[in-house]
DNA sequence: CCAATTGTTTTGAACATCAAAATAAAATAA
DNA sequence: TTATTTTATTTTGATGTTCAAAACAATTGG
């Protein structure tokens, strides 16, 4: 016999295994021609407040060294382009171009169909529950840093 | 003013992206010399009920090839051996050794202390309803292949 | 101005991944 | 039974991803 936990760690890990790889054919059925990783790249760079290189390489939890392969790759594929903060001249600013925001449409698209899919069964009084529940998936893993 | 949905998928996105991460950490800190990468190899090859490479690539979303060289450091890491089919020559099958089953305790463990915390807050009467939104999410998944 | 700090890039190496070609065994057709 | 096709896996060659450590560069605080 198997006991709910279990489930819900089988459902979860199923997820977390395979939504990355779907999230891709998606894309490359879209014709977009950037790995995921580019992708998550130009999301973590539109998301970021300041979209400075140590801003967006924390986000993405991969080190500066990292990032900067990736953003040399994107400014040659002519997704996004860099310039020097006039005040700070250490810093890099990291900016999109029209053909990222293109790809990023594509890419939330994914995510709004994702969610709609998710959530059209359920009936909207018991969202609190599952926003609760989602909560405490994400302090938890806030709270181990 | 952000929706709902908003909400629910920047959570998901964040899980998504950070549970490796952390699952990596966690097996580092306990010693485990294996990336998640070889790791999530040895769970797939365990949850497989037939254990032969294409069973297994499948599982992992991955090819052939790329399985091969997995299971081939694997294989020189002790950690699993081949074997052929009697019946089936064309067949390989891929079992565990003990320090694999030891690894996987560990990378069990991580998994049932995440989803203790997460559903520490909430009550039991509600999980059906996390049952039915987890059930969903992974139903898409399914439907989508 | 000197030292410490902050921000980023470069370098060198390892790991992960794929597509396509090669190998091999089994199943099917002629 | 031999030839052909299908199934299962490995090899090959190339690209992509990632990190740690060293190097570079600008700012800040005594």
């Amino acid at each position: 016999m198997i006991s709910p936990k279990q489930v819900i760690n089988e459902l979860l890990v199923d997820v977390f295994n395979h939504i990355l790889s779907i999230e891709a054919d998606t894309l490359k059925s879209r014709g977009v021609k950037l790995s995921m990783t580019e992708v998550h790249v130009l999301e973590a760079i539109r998301n970021s407040d300041i979209p400075i290189m140590g801003n967006i390489a924390q986000r993405l939890r991969v080190t500066l060294g990292t990032l900067t392969t990736s953003v040399n790759v994107l400014v040659r594929k002519g997704y996004v382009y860099r310039f020097r903060d006039d005040q700070d001249r250490r810093k890099v600013y990291i900016k999109l171009n029209q053909s990222a925001h293109d790809v990023l449409k594509i890419h939330d698209e994914f995510h709004n169909e994702m969610i709609d899919h998710v959530f059209k069964d359920l009936e909207i009084e018991k969202d609190e529950v599952l926003m609760k529940s989602l909560e405490n998936v994400s302090n938890y893993f806030k709270n181990r840093y």
